[in-house]
RNA sequence: CGCGGGGUGGAGCAGCCCGGUAGCUCGUCAGGCUCAUAACCUGAAGGUCACAGGUUCAAAUCCUGUCCCCGCAU
């Protein structure tokens, strides 16, 4: 089939990957255009392109694609369908209905639940233990459409949006195929979802990355882990070197119990609302991610101290 | 040229401002002690102080350039 690949981030890009190696002819590749970002804010191009490019696919990145002129040039592809995932564009009503067979977006969260951009985090820190991936053919709505295939996943209790996110992708991704070949075969069937359950996955906002330890800690433990690797959830305090921020990446909900952020032992176990966490890796500011033994050498968190 | 931190024995750090015999907390190895332990004691190995120049009697430390890593911001 001929068909048209939408994505931005690495969760795209392994499914691009999939369907490049089952043999499908892509005939373009439409991804957000370069930005300028990181250390020099130089322009840097989505994993998606670099990955197309390194193919020699076409690529197109264009900021939309409300004007006449991009959805003229969508149309003049002549596509059999479009495979969506995390592309970061609306795609008008226009765009939807060029493809034969429309638009297939990969979703990872089992609608109506989480319909959005973060998923995934959202999942992780509102205590989930399921969710999953969903092939979906798109419709004006932002993923409202009708669903084709799921795949289910647990959430382990200690898991990690990095974790989470490798293991939805790697799902994510057999599973659109699957869906292309009933397609093509005239097999894929649509039931609409229900509107029981649905919610949204906001953006994450940086704002929502400071760790209050008046929470209690299970909370805490959901937004951390919600959280890692990125951006990671952080506090900031003066370990003997001025105030610096700390993130923290991986935790252990624990008994004990004292005033939030007071350090209950020499071993990184910190007091929350209700509760304590453990703390067990964690990333200074300018520094790796390392073991929580290994930040204390050089950082030490002595009981008694009190984190912001 | 967006802002900033950093590259020091295997790990995490101090020392750098105020140049002068490489230090701390661990790890490793050997031995000792103990009923026993992430215990304790003794000893040992292990470092081109990122790289290249420069200044100096002398550079981890001052100056210049290069490479690499990371935080913020976007």
């Amino acid at each position: 089939m001929r068909l048209i690949f939408m994505g931005t981030p690495d969760f795209a890009t392994a499914l691009l990957k999939e369907i490049v190696a089952r043999g499908h002819e892509v005939v373009a590749v439409y991804t957000q255009p370069p930005r300028p970002a990181g250390r020099g804010l130089s322009e840097k191009k989505s994993g998606v392109q670099l990955y197309a490019e390194s193919l020699g696919l076409p690529v197109r990145a264009p900021k939309t694609l409300r004007d006449a002129q991009e959805q003229q040039a969508f149309a003049e592809l002549n596509a059999d369908v479009a495979v969506v995932a995390a592309y970061g564009l609306l795609l008008p009503q226009s765009i939807l209905d060029k493809p034969k067979y429309g638009c297939l977006n990969l979703h990872g969260s089992l609608l109506p639940r989480w319909r959005g951009a973060a998923p995934i985090q959202r999942a992780i820190m509102a205590g989930d233990t399921e969710t999953g991936v969903m092939v979906m053919r798109m419709d004006a709505g932002l993923d409202t459409g009708p669903v084709a295939l799921t795949a289910r996943t647990p959430i382990r209790p200690d898991m990690t949006a990095g974790e989470l996110h490798d293991a939805m992708a790697a799902q994510g991704a057999p599973l659109m195929a699957q869906a292309l070949e009933l397609l093509a075969r005239g097999e894929l069937v649509f039931a609409p979802q229900s509107e029981a359950g649905a919610c949204y996955a906001q953006k994450i906002d940086k704002a929502e990355s400071r760790i209050d330890w008046r929470r209690p800690a299970a909370d805490l433990h959901n937004q951390i882990r919600g959280l890692s690797p990125f951006p990671g959830a952080f506090f900031e305090a003066d370990l003997g070197r001025g105030v610096e921020r700390v993130k923290v990446l991986r935790t252990r909900v624990e008994n004990g119990s004292g005033g939030p952020g007071r350090a209950l032992d020499d071993t990184g176990l910190i007091a929350c609302g209700t509760g304590s966490l453990r703390l067990l890796r964690v990333q200074r500011a300018g520094k790796g991610e390392m073991a929580f033994e290994e930040f204390a050498r050089g950082r030490p968190l002595t009981r008694g101290a009190t984190l912001a």
